[in-house]
DNA sequence: ATCCAATCGTTTGAGTTCAAACGATTCAGG
DNA sequence: CCTGAATCGTTTGAACTCAAACGATTGGAT
């Protein structure tokens, strides 16, 4: 059955090829963030969690650039995190605007746990690919995330840049 | 820069493809989304408003089963299209635990206006692929949102079938 | 030294999303 | 008929997410 959207031969292709873009990246997520949720742990958490890991302490802003999230996101996550006693905040004090995010003993014990876990669930997942086809969809996922219409969100908090998994740290 | 993360070969080319992988639907996804907003329509609006279009009517939970939603979260996504008056609930006379989903006719007036925009920005985001590149995408994706661990969610309200965007009906 | 703009974090308001609990309705068995 | 299980929608509580407004701090320009 093709589709139920009359348009042109190449706009059908474009639809098809987001489309099922999309519901790869939700199915591959949503395993991942399962397997988290039995930790307790969301994937916005993880995500600042990993960061601190990988990168050492960071105050929000740059968090912010590093997980392309808003800061007002970040701020929200942190809580989260402090409440859990998982990072601890600090204010720095050759310049008090800034506050440097720290990871606690917990937080790092927990994190170097779990990451491991993470990492193997997202290789499970994509060993569903060749290796080779690993690498094509790099590729071709490469091309889109920089092509189209210059910035997302030309907003004050908002760079488009860097990533989310620090995991990987490409150009 | 290679990457942070000291895995074995294959982590790290699973781990690098997936977080390709995100960050292009979070671009191609982010673009759409900020013409959505021009229009003051959101993404999961914007789900239903088309569901409802290329399908007809529907109760809330088909609607959810549709686009892969939990039912609350159908629910509250109709409310506020309800309030906004582009859409109408219908009580259904023959089994009273069934609400049907009525686009009013400015709710259709407003979807038959803006999904072809909406066509139109998909196609042009996934141009900075060619062609095949957006084919072999598609083939590739596809392979991944069928592997891996049997369902995401085995929640009630969660049956991992379907798709989001109704446009793709295939298979 | 003072003032003003930029920077950083927080707060607020809105929307999405889920799981879990709950209520109404239906339907099948006894 | 009546009772209990299944189904569908809603509500609640939690977390994420953004934009916009706001407050504190900093640093440059006059």
């Amino acid at each position: 059955m093709p589709t139920h959207f009359k348009g042109s031969k190449s706009e059908v292709r474009a639809l098809n090829a987001f489309i099922n873009l999309q519901r790869a990246t939700d199915s591959v997520t949503g395993h991942i963030s399962a397997q988290l949720d039995e930790e307790g742990v969301t994937l916005g958490q993880f995500g600042v969690l990993e960061a601190l890991l990988h990168l050492g302490p960071l105050c929000q802003y740059t968090l912010a650039e590093k997980l392309l999230r808003s800061g007002g996101n970040v701020t929200v996550v942190v809580d989260n995190l402090e409440r859990r006693g998982w990072v601890r905040r600090e204010r720095q004090q050759d310049d008090r605007r800034m506050v440097v995010i720290h990871l606690t003993p917990a937080g790092k014990t927990l994190i170097e746990r779990i990451f491991p876990a993470h990492a193997r669930a997202i290789t499970k997942e994509m060993n569903s690919l060749a290796p080779q086809e690993q690498d094509a969809l790099r590729r071709i996922c490469r091309k889109l995330g920089r092509g189209g219409a210059g910035e997302v969100r030309p907003a004050k908090q908002r760079k488009k840049k860097e990533q989310k998994h620090v995991t990987d740290s490409i150009e």
